[in-house]
RNA sequence: GGGGGAAUUCCCGAGCGGCCAAAGGGGGCAGACUGUAAAUCUGUUGUCACUGACUUCGGUGGUUCGAAUCCACCUUCCCCCA
């Protein structure tokens, strides 16, 4: 019998938050986040990590848990929720992610186990040498030789995904597309509803993003940047540095940019974001349920009886 | 008042007689994604009956087989001298 987990996936801005802990109230559920970034401590602004009004008294799991300084994956990611889904489920309750990193979930729900030490930084860098020193061309051409089959699936530009595709074939001696083959046939441990917060007119979705946006900066996501750098928790290169709102917001500090076209640069940034997210999500067979009707927008209630309703 | 320069497709910005529906960048739109993912990458971006046709390069009128590119005038903007 496998675990019952209901899934709320939308793009940033679109209400997951509010809605999750309604829908957690009303199931006697619990909320398992599934954000790439809010796991990280100290960058709660940034990321609208839920307050404790927010959360109205669910608990809230994988928020805020990890050092910035450490990079995370999707595969620490799985092996971090999986024990706390079925902790959750053990007690009784429903759990519920709640969050927009697609590669996450999808790696939480389509693969059922990760292979053991399939990614080595040092294997990682030695490929990025060689892409620095003969160019990507050159790189490509090892993996075409290499795993043909993934080699047309990627795209020779897109150096990350190359790189990965090697990697996997000198950390592990199998070629991406055997490991491929052999996570989807173990197949899904869990029994899920993904439910989709989608729009009807992209402008609204906009819309709330801009105001978000001025409320972080509102809020003071310029001093929670200026904390975690004089920490040192933001270190060049790492996930945590990279996330929108705080990659912006360093490069503000450092005088490369002034702060309001900071400011519109993480607009615009999570519009891209949200857009990309859109383009994922909409791939899996998912209850969608829209926030917007025609031009207003719906009362999380409203939104959380037509959830009840379809699941 | 006199002299000089500029106006280009959503924006910036190349082009300086045919190879121009017009480089490049930005922005927009669409897509990919299986251990970096709020990352990375791809395609597309005048209109249409779309391997061709039609309308574009401030305006009008010329020169020419042919103009975004040359000439005249007009409009607006910038700079210099007064």
């Amino acid at each position: 019998m496998k675990t019952r987990l209901l899934c709320l996936v939308g793009p940033t801005a679109s209400g997951k938050t509010a809605l999750g802990a309604e829908l957690a109230l009303r199931l006697s559920g619990e909320i398992v986040s599934c954000d790439s970034m809010q796991i990280y401590r100290g960058m709660k602004i940034g990321t609208a990590a839920p307050d404790d009004e927010e959360m109205r008294g669910v608990p809230h799991h994988l928020i805020g848990f990890r050092d910035p300084r450490e990079n995370f994956s999707a595969a620490d990611y799985v092996a971090s929720a999986i024990p706390v889904i079925a902790d959750i489920a053990a007690r009784g309750k429903l759990p519920i992610t709640v969050g927009g990193t697609g590669l996450y979930l999808d790696s939480l729900l389509r693969i059922g186990e990760f292979p053991d030490s399939c990614g080595d930084p040092a294997v990682r860098e030695e490929l990025l040498e060689i892409e620095r020193r003969e160019g990507r061309d050159a790189l490509y051409g090892m993996l075409v030789e290499a795993d043909p089959e993934a080699a047309l699936k990627i795209h020779k530009n897109n150096v990350k995904r190359v790189v990965r595709a090697l990697e996997i074939i000198k950390t592990t001696g199998k070629t991406k597309t055997e490991v491929d083959r052999e996570a989807i046939a173990a197949g899904s441990r869990y029994d899920a509803d993904i439910v989709l917060l989608d729009f009807r007119n992209r402008q609204t979705l906009y819309d709330r993003i801009g105001r978000r946006t001025e409320k972080m900066i509102a809020d003071g996501l310029e001093d929670e940047v200026r904390r975690l750098l004089a920490d040192g928790a933001l270190p060049d290169g790492s996930t945590a540095a990279q996330a929108i709102g705080y990659r912006e917001m360093i490069s503000y500090i450092r005088g490369e940019i002034t702060r309001d076209e900071a400011i519109g640069l993480i607009a615009k940034n999570t519009r891209n974001y949200a857009k990309r997210q859109l383009t994922w999500f909409r791939r899996y067979e998912g209850r969608t349920v829209y926030v917007d009707d025609g031009g207003g927008i719906r009362s999380v209630s409203d939104l959380a009886d037509e959830v009840t309703d379809k699941i």
